[in-house]
DNA sequence: CTGAAAGCGCTTACAG
DNA sequence: CTGAAAGCGCTTACAG
């Protein structure tokens, strides 16, 4: 229509130099007139490149992995990128979806992992596809990966509360049986532990709490505990969403916070403000677009980073801590 | 490698008929050894069918959303399906991105909306592409919508507290300016003053608050409201997040709930069982389900439904709501 | 600056 | 039951 060559229109629709300024007028203006877009997937099957990412998650019901995905689709979104999701939660609960060949091959340029510790063979596998990944959370072997210090993090919110004159100070969030694919529970347990000793305190193993990472069960594990004479008057949870569980049962059980009992996540989750919880805060949204960036930089700069990107973390001082009740 | 034709390699692993048992082993056995999976990318453009879906949502970051993300996602993956994503959420606040041509066109093969109320040009757009489509929540014309009723829902709510006697009833959840591209506040907003209406009793312009549909805004929204002498008894929320920030206001004002004050929310978000919060339950992950095997139908079988299918809400009754004060 | 032609890797009638 | 060949709609050297 616009009396050109199909290779002709190619180059002046992708915006290729060597394309006369008349030629590519005219053929823009045809291209507009038609509602003419080129087929991606002509496009992809003839250049090898896809444009398109997988984003890979453990689950994505939880604000974390949500916060995630969103950032990561707006950052990849302004540089023409698409996001195909991958919810790895299987139905049974002790195992996920592994990644398998028919995700990727062909279909994505590239991949994002959040927090998903990946298995020999996952690894071989996006190493025999070539395909650039960028981890945040879980480091994955020879890659990028974009992340907080879970250890630093988890020393802040207890040296917090040792600064309050808090001795006997509880834990909620070891690792559960059914998220053992998961890195995180596993890195903040042993920091917490670690920065017990060093301050020199004890922690009794009866303060050390499971749950699985849920609010729910957070309220529910903790309940005991805290009915004790010799309770601990601090909790730490590993996670925002099971400090709130542990603020609930609190109530329930008639403590008063902070006077009788302080409590603190880590997170920043999006209603910790509003329920006055102290926490360690992360930026989600700016481990997401961190991510995003190195990829695309791998992707459009053929540039592929294996660097580690800690984001810094800070602690958030709210009404669910104060000093250490006396006596 | 295997002796035979691309076509017969085609059929073999495609599972097709017209191949002998002998030959379709071979070729299994061969594609198995060399890790051959066919490339989705020239098998889309010889078919003309991607096997993609596109899930659109105004967010991701709230709970509703990434949870029927996560649904959609399961269902379509159990049928050799992907998600491509597409968050509409803009920089500017108050608008939201446009579905476009190159969304969409040869990249997809159906639609989900999550609560979007299309405009005009979008839904043409759709149509000229020819393109199955789902709505959850905001319906499309002419096209299958999955929803629960929202009047029904809310008056479920308002009917549970005028039964425990209350008569001065307060909402927030009003339509704000920054999501005015969401139905749902609209329908919540409606059947509240319907049934309040319908109950005889009177609802002051006063005792209807704003805030932008989060728990924060609620509890900065609530709190001068609360803090009169002539409060309402009782403040329906249209979401449970809004409701979870009355909850905090309340308490930060030394209200006792329910005693003082009732609240309810509607949705039974994740934390509402944790925090004690009366709701109305709708079940988020099957209005997901749902919609991806109305989709699933008209891509695999051809036949798309243009019917609303209407889930059922169910009033859940936890410690925020109770008899009005007396007196 | 532009075009003809090969090629990306499949699927799909059409023959046999 | 199997194969040869056309075609899906682009991109990319290669000529000119």
């Amino acid at each position: 229509m616009a009396g050109v060559s199909v290779a002709t229109v190619s180059r002046a629709l992708r915006g290729l130099d060597r394309v006369s300024p008349e030629t590519r007028e005219r053929v823009l203006r045809v291209a507009e007139d038609l509602h003419y877009v080129a087929s991606p997937t002509a496009t992809s099957l003839a250049s090898g490149r896809t444009r398109v990412v997988a984003v890979v998650a453990p689950f994505l019901t939880r604000w974390f992995f949500a916060m995630l995905v969103s950032a990561i689709e707006k950052s990849l979104r302004a540089h023409g990128h698409h996001v195909i999701l991958f919810d790895l939660e299987d139905d049974s609960y002790d195992q996920r979806l592994m990644l398998s060949q028919n995700m990727l091959w062909k279909r994505v340029d590239g991949v994002i992992t959040l927090n998903v510790p990946m298995v020999a063979e996952e690894v071989e596998l996006v190493d025999r596809l070539g395909l650039p990944l960028v981890a945040i959370g879980s480091p994955v072997p020879g890659r990028a990966c974009v992340r907080i210090d879970d250890a630093v993090a988890m020393r802040t919110a207890v040296e917090h509360l040792a600064g309050l004159g808090h001795t006997r100070i509880g834990y909620i969030g070891a690792v559960p049986e059914n998220v053992a694919h998961i890195q995180t529970p596993q890195d903040r347990l042993r920091a917490f532990l670690d920065t017990v000793r060093d301050l020199g305190l004890t922690c009794e193993d009866s303060w050390i709490l499971g749950s699985d990472w849920t609010a729910q069960a957070a309220a529910l594990d903790s309940t005991e505990l805290l009915s004790r004479e010799d309770r601990p008057t601090a909790i730490v949870a590993a996670s925002d969403e099971m400090a709130i569980g542990v603020l609930a049962s609190a109530r329930r059980l008639g403590l008063r916070v902070p006077e009788d009992l302080s409590v603190t996540g880590i997170d920043d989750f999006v209603l910790s403000g509003v329920l006055g919880l102290t926490t360690v805060r992360q930026d989600v949204a700016g481990l997401g677009h961190a991510a995003a960036e190195l990829l695309l930089r791998a992707l459009l700069e053929d540039d592929e980073s294996t660097d580690e990107l800690v984001l810094p973390t800070e602690l958030v001082v709210r009404e669910s801590t104060g000093p250490a009740p006396t006596g």
